[in-house]
DNA sequence: ATAAAAATTTAGATTTGGCTAAAATTATTT
DNA sequence: AAATAATTTTAGCCAAATCTAAATTTTTAT
């Protein structure tokens, strides 16, 4: 199955709104992709007939199995292409959304596997959400990223950004990894780097790149 | 100026056809394009219209200074992916062409720039093709990648696939820089290693991604 | 419970890029 | 220099994705 990058757009649209109202209405779908009701109305039919959507009119919609089959690949690319940008060309993570609004469009599968292996197959995005797998499976998370924390409050360690190697080298050598217990005990905002404190062992500072590839769950 | 992926396609088409050919028929870009002869009279009146195109009907067309413009920077964006999918993501030099066709239209200036530099601004493309700088320059070539050098032929190295400090360390290692005179001794198909022979030094082999990453002038 | 408001759908138009068939222009050949 | 062939353009249609305006259905409030 091919579909064009609009009808790409609604579906990717309706799952992230499912994801919280359950039904989808019109109007939302429509406030969500700065469009009219009226041209909603007129890709649903076509998304229903595609077998991506199930659609009884006036009565709200949501993505059939199929359709979030499809919505899972789009994420997927659109995530890996926002690790690709912020961690190997260096943009900031709040430059990255328009760009991969395009890039997540592109069809080759193959690319896609072959970026992931590349990327040394990251389970989350610059922001902190989770990469959906070929399967379309991804962990789910109650985890925030580490700069979001909230000063003084206790959080687990619970993901990191990627496997690179030298991400883990510092991670080892500054004795952080899956389970560890921290908390945050003060943000610079010269150099955004922050303060956090390990259990009983004195605080240290780490980096705002650091800090951004660390994902925790606070307690 | 923004322009549509057909517009864009259009353009890129009409540049190359015009290198080997000067004016342009309406039947040569139809071929080109795998379209009808009426569907791309309707193109050049729009291409003309927005100061793209020199076309005065029946009497054939070329690109305005401003469409060679335009054209210079797909091409760019063309052969950066190429590089970057060749070199990168490990794809063969064979099977990136259709994916670079999408990624050419990827809107974004600053990603482009930011590919560039990921990639140390490399000066040719996987297939030898130069790569046109910012500002549409490039090098012309009349020089053939390494591995389509015919056997015995002495040539002269004339530039270099990228700029990276790993390239560099090998090549200064095998005393191979730009102006070196070379031949082929041999192909071995097991591997797609070469050995050539440089001067009066003693024949050596070299890999298929060092050979792809040496460009030559045949004498 | 029914009238007013809100939400949704339909109808008809527009734009972009393509098509076919026919007309117009240019090129070629006798 | 015609006549024929080839090329190019015009005219009129189609499909996708949008829009506005009008009609319909559902929801809400009195």
């Amino acid at each position: 199955m091919n579909f064009t990058a609009s009808e790409e757009n609604y579906i990717k649209a309706i799952y992230h709104l499912q994801q919280s109202a359950g039904l989808v209405t019109t109007n939302e779908l429509a406030a969500q992709l700065k469009t009219k009701p009226a041209s909603v109305t007129d890709m649903l039919k076509k998304l229903k007939l595609k077998d991506l959507l199930l659609y009884e009119k006036y009565q709200g919609f949501e993505l059939s199995s199929k359709g979030k089959k499809v919505a899972l690949g789009i994420i997927r690319k659109h995530r890996l292409w926002e690790y690709f940008l912020v961690n190997n060309l260096q943009f900031g993570w709040d430059e990255v959304h328009e760009i991969a609004e395009d890039l997540e469009h592109i069809k080759s599968k193959l690319l896609i596997e072959k970026l992931d292996a590349y990327l040394n197959f990251p389970k989350f995005d610059p922001h902190g959400d989770p990469i959906p797998d070929v399967n379309g499976k991804m962990e789910l998370s109650k985890q925030i990223n580490l700069i979001d924390l909230e000063h003084h409050k206790a959080a687990e360690v619970s993901a990191v950004g990627s496997q690179s190697s030298e991400l883990l080298e510092l991670l080892s050598h500054k004795n952080i990894g899956i389970g560890t217990m921290l908390q945050i005990v003060k943000k610079f905002t010269f150099d955004h780097s922050i303060e956090i404190k390990i259990e009983d062992t004195p605080p240290f500072s780490i980096s705002q790149q650091l800090a951004q590839s660390l994902f925790v769950k606070p307690l």
